[in-house]
Order: structure tokens, then C-alpha cells, then sequence
DNA sequence: TCGCAATTGCTATCAGATCGCAATTGTGCG
DNA sequence: CGCACAATTGCGATCTGATAGCAATTGCGA
């Protein structure tokens, strides 16, 4: 559980993603810069949920001058483009990670703890969310709160 | 659709419950003070969702001088004595209401339009994160986010 | 009625996030 | 291959929502 853990090696396969996700960038009038695929490599490079502070650390441990703004712009632009998704957990600041990584999060109002939960379990809440109300739910992009099993 | 509309009138059954709560506030070692009554008063006398900021505004209708972080420490305590749910919508502040109003949200994340749905909704999901985490769901103090049926 | 802890008003401060602007830099087009 | 120009960046100022510290006030149990 500790923060830093896990951090696991940048593997070819990543580099590929990293330069198709840059692509559909350009498709889109955007442009391939630096600091852009460091981000990316960030974001690829880890499984945990990072804030836009942590992920700059990681940026800037590559490119010290990369800003903390600039990377917010990114993750603002990469979510909109429907490659990351951003999470706001009860506190703290917003967490972000790739949209190909589905889950759903739970997350302990009491001693904070998230875990990640495998779609299906928002199977039924988005079925009848979408008949009775014509909604489409994203399960990706909220918390869902309450106690976790250590803490009832 | 206008922030200060349905100002729903106090009736008189509200009086009662103020008081209840307020007793239950003296069970615990608090005291009833005209700022507490007065945001009590606020929170029974709207169905909206309020932030602390609006609950501040119809308090000092009544009484200027109360200042925000009154309110917000008011409203954590009344939090902790499970009176008040807070929510945090996808974006901007928190927003609180009563406890007793049970229901979940839905936020659409592009025109921000929100959505009470009954809490049956979350029956299924509640229960396979019991079974499966031994996480207990409250589906009051999130924001499920997606796209309204206007948003599609 | 009295004493004391709970509460308040106020200001300062916090964290997370956004904005404006001049300088820089990709990159599509010729 | 090189240019023009829009996209992007660094940086600081600024914004919003929320908390903390502290002295003065005030509910309320005994």
C-alpha cells in the first residue's frame, strides 16, 4: 500500500499505445510535445490512481520544468478526448488513469481505503438508469462511498 | 429551473422536527444557538440540494451576522450526528441535505442537469458489494455521473 | 443564578484548480 | 526542406471551497 510502490517498467508495448494515443492527438489538431508523452508514459507507466500532483512528480523527474498547470491542461484535454478519465474520490484531489482500465471504485468513508470493482457489478444501476431515466451512466468517473469490510 | 425558486413555506410540522433534531443535538453534549435553528430552518425549508454557501445566504436572511464557517462547522457536525448528508456533485461544492430525504444522484457530466432516482436503484449494486467486498454502499453521499437523456 | 464548555465571528490560511499572457515550438503546407 | 502560424508551455496571479486559530460570547445543567 505504500505510494510509491509498484512502479512498473515503461515494456515496449506501452511505447506503441503511447504513440497511437498521439495520433488521435494530431487527429485532432493537437500536438506531440515533450511534456504530453511524458505524461502519457505516466500514466501508462503505473497502475495506481494518481492525482495531477503526483503525476507531475513523475513528469518532472524526466523534465524538471514541466509545470504543474501544464499538466492539468493535458489531463483535461486527454480526458476530453476520452483517453484518461478522472475520478474524484470523497476528498482530496481528483485522480486520474486510463480509460481502458475499467472499474468502479468504493472507496471507505472512514478510513479512505478505495477499491477497485470489476464493471458488472454496475450491470443492473446502468440498465435501469438508462430505461427509467434515459441516462447513460460512465461507472468509471465516480466513487461510490460507504464502509468497507474492516470497517463497520 | 431558477436558484431561488420553490422557498417552500415552513409548516408547522417542521417546527417539531427542528426541535427534535435539536434535542438530539443536546444529547450529545450541543447546544441549540440561533444559527443552528436557523440553518436547521433552511435545510427542512428546501428540497433543493444547497451548498454551504446558499445555506449561509437564506441564514443570514434572517440573522446577518452568521458567518460561512459557522455553517460549515455546523453542517459537519450535524454530518456526524447523521442528520445531514453532504454530496459532492461532480463539480463546484458540496452540496447537503437532509438525511431523511433518501435518494441517489444522477449528474450528467455535460450539462451538469441532476437527476433524484429512488434508492431501489442501487439495491443490486448495494448488494453485490456487500457480498462480494463486505462493503456497505450509501448511496446518498455520492454522485453517479453519465450523460442525461437530452445529453446523448 | 452562575460557571464553564460549546459556540461564534472574524481573519488568516489552506489545497486544488484555473487563467492570462508573452515566449516557445510542433507541424501542415507549399 | 523551410516557414508561418496556431498550439502549447512556463510562470505567476488568481479563484473557489473549505479549515484552523483565537478571543469574545452564550447556552444551559447544576
Amino acid at each position: 500500500m505504500s505510494p510509491g510502490s509498484q512502479p512498473r517498467q515503461i515494456e515496449h508495448g506501452d511505447h506503441d499505445a503511447i504513440e497511437d494515443v498521439l495520433s488521435i492527438v494530431r487527429q485532432h489538431g493537437g500536438r506531440a510535445t515533450p511534456a504530453r508523452r511524458l505524461l502519457l508514459q505516466a500514466l501508462f507507466g503505473s497502475r495506481e490512481h494518481r492525482s495531477a500532483e503526483e503525476l507531475t512528480a513523475e513528469v518532472r523527474a524526466h523534465a524538471p520544468d514541466v509545470h504543474l498547470s501544464t499538466v492539468y491542461r493535458n489531463l483535461e484535454e486527454l480526458e476530453r478526448l476520452g483517453v484518461v478519465d478522472s475520478t474524484r474520490l470523497r476528498d482530496g484531489p481528483a485522480t486520474y488513469h486510463l480509460a481502458s482500465t475499467a472499474h468502479g471504485h468504493l472507496v471507505c468513508e472512514k478510513c479512505g481505503s478505495m477499491t477497485e470493482v470489476p464493471d458488472d457489478m454496475f450491470r443492473d444501476l446502468v440498465r435501469s438508469a438508462r430505461t427509467r431515466y434515459g441516462f447513460i451512466i460512465n461507472p468509471h468517473r465516480f466513487a461510490v462511498t460507504g464502509r468497507c469490510a474492516s470497517c463497520q
